[in-house]
DNA sequence: CCAGTTCTCTGACTATAGTCAGAGAATGCT
DNA sequence: AGCATTCTCTGACTATAGTCAGAGAACTGG
């Protein structure tokens, strides 16, 4: 079912909204060089290394685009001082006005292509899309085992004492600097490069043999709803079991209620107090399939 | 706002979705040569000027990727008998099987992109989707004059018809064949060549001076929901307005709840009978703003 | 019947995309 | 210090996409 929608979504889009990529015609630069261009523009500064894995092009192939776009004066590449052998692009002015035009005709275009809706259907429109592009990033995110100290672990660990602090009546605390627990393992999902779910595991042999606990669990706040949470906790329970554990548990606060229903659903369940967390007042536990 | 997600979706798509054309790739063939073939699989055999106006190419272009078709032998290209300028592609015994295998492909991309997600979730996507393609479909479809006798006019009438019989608790019955009425201008909205949405507008000096009668409305069942029954009867409103028409009216069956919805919406009020159309039970007329 | 039009095809190109090997500088590791 | 590795770039290609003019056959409308 889901295929065929896909397939005849795919159609319609190549025909009808694939006309945006046409807004980089007319620009009398080809496809690839205003890609790049849109590219540099959208983050700032980029360096090589990573428009070549953003945009998947060979060295060579990314080299000559860059080289275009330095001859026409829209972009300069300056040497990364922290790695001289790595280089950075950057908009001059002229490339900056030339982003800006790019950015004007693909809004024209987009404008173009809704005007015949009304504005109730421009916002179904809006609605569905902002729906499908979630559940599809969604859908590409893999998560992966990260170092608790690499950048982005980092970054997610943040954000989740922020969201807590944010969230919890009296804000949050983390108390001291990060301390690395002892035998954690921490796994990040990302997209585009920054974090948009964590979460990890550690054993607790004092609270029973075999337990490992959950910790850390967050999902940025504009992936909610596309299961991210699910999935993560699910990948650390595999994780658990493939090293041995037998059963997970977990706390929580209770102002988080999303969370709570999230462990419920996936078969968590409340188990009395086991640690001193000043801002724990749920504790859950599961028991891991054997197999 | 639209235009922002449309951009964010445009990104997601090529990055991830867009991943399906890549399935055309493996196949030892490039993508225009794969899409030609896709579209000659898709609705039995095309003739060389449809697959052109359908895939936007230039004749040479279409033209050496057929060669290079029958040259592998999963195309033949007979000539057209009613008109032996045109030629006519059809696949062969092995062109079936690669479309299939393309089909096969393609379909398997779709499944490995959104298997992380759950049912429900694949749903939701499935849904949003579905919807954001009908109402760009739609968005994209243009109302064009049409002469009664044209073979889209008559299709269209034809399902007009055959809906009307469906839905009238005891049929419905055109009487007599499909008589041109004088003075009548039909529109039609068509996407891919088969008709959408239909409607005409004849005058009727006898139930009132600078009077139009709307005739014919329909809107193709798959296609309700995204305001192409509206914009049709605003579309005949400019027309009769632009031909010196004062005022408009129509005449409908108590069954046509949609319809009789809309025509309230569109500003239109209920008047006493005006004709002795047999199935019409409810009458309206709108007064034309002058301008 | 014939002048103009339509249709598809070929020839002759240009532009764009993409690939692969290897050079030269910089860095990391031991 | 020295060796392997990383990073970007150039050279040398091949493949794909797209354009334009014009030829030749077939149709159409007076």
């Amino acid at each position: 079912m889901l295929t065929e929608v896909l397939r005849r979504f795919n159609r319609t889009y190549t025909q009808r909204i694939g006309v945006l990529d046409e807004s980089f015609l007319g620009t009398g630069r080809p496809l690839a060089v205003s890609r790049l261009l849109f590219e540099i523009g959208h983050g700032g500064p980029a360096g090589v290394r990573e428009l070549r894995e953003r945009l998947e092009l060979d060295s060579g192939h990314l080299s000559r685009l860059l080289r275009r776009l330095e001859d026409e004066g829209l972009v300069a590449t300056v040497i990364d001082p922290d790695d001289r052998r790595r280089r950075v692009a950057v908009l001059t002015g002229d490339g900056e006005a030339a982003y800006d035009d790019l950015e004007r005709r693909s809004e024209e275009r987009a404008d173009l292509l809704v005007a015949p809706l009304t504005p109730r259907q421009q916002e179904r429109l809006a609605e569905a899309l902002g729906t499908a592009d979630l559940l599809v990033r969604a859908a590409t995110v893999r998560p992966r085992e990260v170092s608790s100290d690499a950048p982005v672990a980092r970054e997610a660990t943040a954000r989740y004492f922020a969201e807590l602090d944010g969230r919890f009546p009296d804000g949050f605390d983390p108390g001291g600097p990060d301390a690395p627990e002892p035998g954690a393992t921490y796994v990040v999902a990302t997209s585009d490069g920054t974090p948009v779910a964590y979460g990890g595991i550690r054993p607790v042999p004092d609270v029973g043999p075999a337990t490992a606990e959950v910790k850390r669990m967050w999902v940025d706040d504009a992936w909610r709803g596309a299961g991210l949470g699910s999935r993560m906790l699910r990948h650390l329970e595999e994780l658990a079991r493939g090293r041995g554990f037998e059963r997970v548990v977990l706390d929580t606060n209770g102002t988080l209620l999303e969370a709570i229903a999230m462990y419920e659903r996936a078969g968590y369940e409340r188990i009395d107090r086991y640690n001193d967390n000043p801002y724990a007042e749920a504790f859950f536990a599961k028991d891991l399939p054997t197999g």
